[in-house]
DNA sequence: ATTCTCAGGTGCCTA
DNA sequence: TAGGCACTTGAGAAT
């Protein structure tokens, strides 16, 4: 069945009790369960236990899967060389249940409320973030990550915005700091850096504080086919060192 | 099928054609196509498409399945309220396959290789790294995050070390320049801040060298049932602001 | 409950 | 391919 599925890129999924093996950028040991195998079309290899989200032992698409089996067990395995040679091992004492299907699906997901829709909406209105604010560019790549808004204000001044769609943390500041520095950098001349988000921890925004950053709260509300954003708040600083 | 699965918390599988509707933190649809439907004695809720590792839409732990059906659909359901209100809704227009199974698994997985386990094989042996090295403390706990590693050097500096268990990238420079920021506030005199990793990206590495800071690179080799340090090579530096 | 970090992260995108 | 980063990140540990 197993070699069936992977020959004809079907689903095949075994269930019942085994012990799994995998070795390759770490490695680990699993003794004796009942766990899901799913072998995807593609070559995916998942193993998964009775709880929690994510598979316990995996291997991703393109991965060469083979079985081989005895009169008292099933060995199901799982390799390959990419990002580095890794191998699964699956020992089954025990087959529940075990078929393939044919699955067939090429549609899309379409997400809503997405940091880069977050970031879009933001750009389309950045008065709401301050007045007088300019849309220079989106997604401005620098040489070392980029900015995700980009604006001049009032006074003339860079302004980099960071968007965050959740908690802002200690990463986030670094992230916009970074940008900041290699914007004065290479441009010269005053940089602001903006950081916007629905919420930021303490330590974040003391960071951000001290490094002469900014921070703008804002709420937003995900609707369909698209999200709003619905409120702003600006943290006001005195900006004296530009 | 679906509700004695969840009332006796045994895994149920649902393979068929089906739309999937999202909203909660996020929002999503995707449109008719072949997916398995996973959900978990612990009230995992996952949708898988025919490829890729991930689940396409999902629920954690202790979500709340519901099913009902018609005469040409089924629709199942799963939603939780933490962290935020959130539900999934699967309509079926056709299920190729059905069924639940008793689950029993209390086995822990055995992962060797991790980066805790490798920060701990170093602080046995910090001589690895230069000699003179006393270690201190391990997973120092500072304001912000806690440092992998604290050790003294024979010129009795602080050196804050900081490891990575693959590719070292600007986040990591950031995040040891952190730990290092705060351990010269807090303690003054010299503190040194030393990143060890088997690999360093061109970009991290400059950024390193310009705020300051050391790297080390090491291998390691993932035996059974542990890991060892293969070797080690200093980048050495000048510390003249020491 | 908040905050932080690791993860065999995965997946996406761009130079 | 390498690198930077978002993710409905998930999961765990510490405060």
């Amino acid at each position: 069945m197993v070699r069936d599925a992977t020959a004809n890129a079907r689903l095949a999924l075994i269930l019942g009790a085994c012990k799994v093996k995998y070795e390759g950028r770490a490695a680990s040991k699993l003794s004796e369960g009942e766990r899901l195998v799913i072998i995807k079309p593609d070559g995916t290899f998942l193993v998964h236990q009775s709880s929690k989200m994510a598979a316990i032992n995996y291997q991703g698409p393109g991965a060469a899967v083979t079985a081989s089996h005895g009169k008292n067990f099933l060995r199901v395995e799982a390799s390959r060389s990419k990002p580095v040679r890794e191998r699964i091992e699956v020992d089954f004492s025990r087959v529940d249940y075990a078929a393939s299907f044919a699955m067939k699906d090429d549609k899309k997901i379409h997400l809503f409320g997405s940091e880069r829709e977050l970031s879009g909406l933001l750009l389309q209105d950045l008065s709401l973030i301050e007045p007088g604010l300019t849309p220079l560019k989106r997604e401005s790549v620098l040489s070392k990550g980029a900015v995700d808004i980009l604006a001049r204000d009032a006074a003339g001044s860079l302004v980099a915005i960071e968007v965050k769609r959740r908690d802002a943390g200690l990463a986030a500041v670094t992230q916009l700091n970074r940008y900041v520095k290699e914007l004065r950098k290479r441009k010269g001349g005053a940089v602001r850096g903006v950081l916007c988000s629905p919420h930021i921890t303490a330590n974040a925004l003391a960071m951000l504080e001290q490094e002469g950053l900014e921070y703008c709260k804002f709420e937003y509300e995900i609707g369909n086919p698209s999200a709003k954003i619905k409120g702003l708040e600006k943290k006001q600083r005195i900006l004296g060192e530009y």
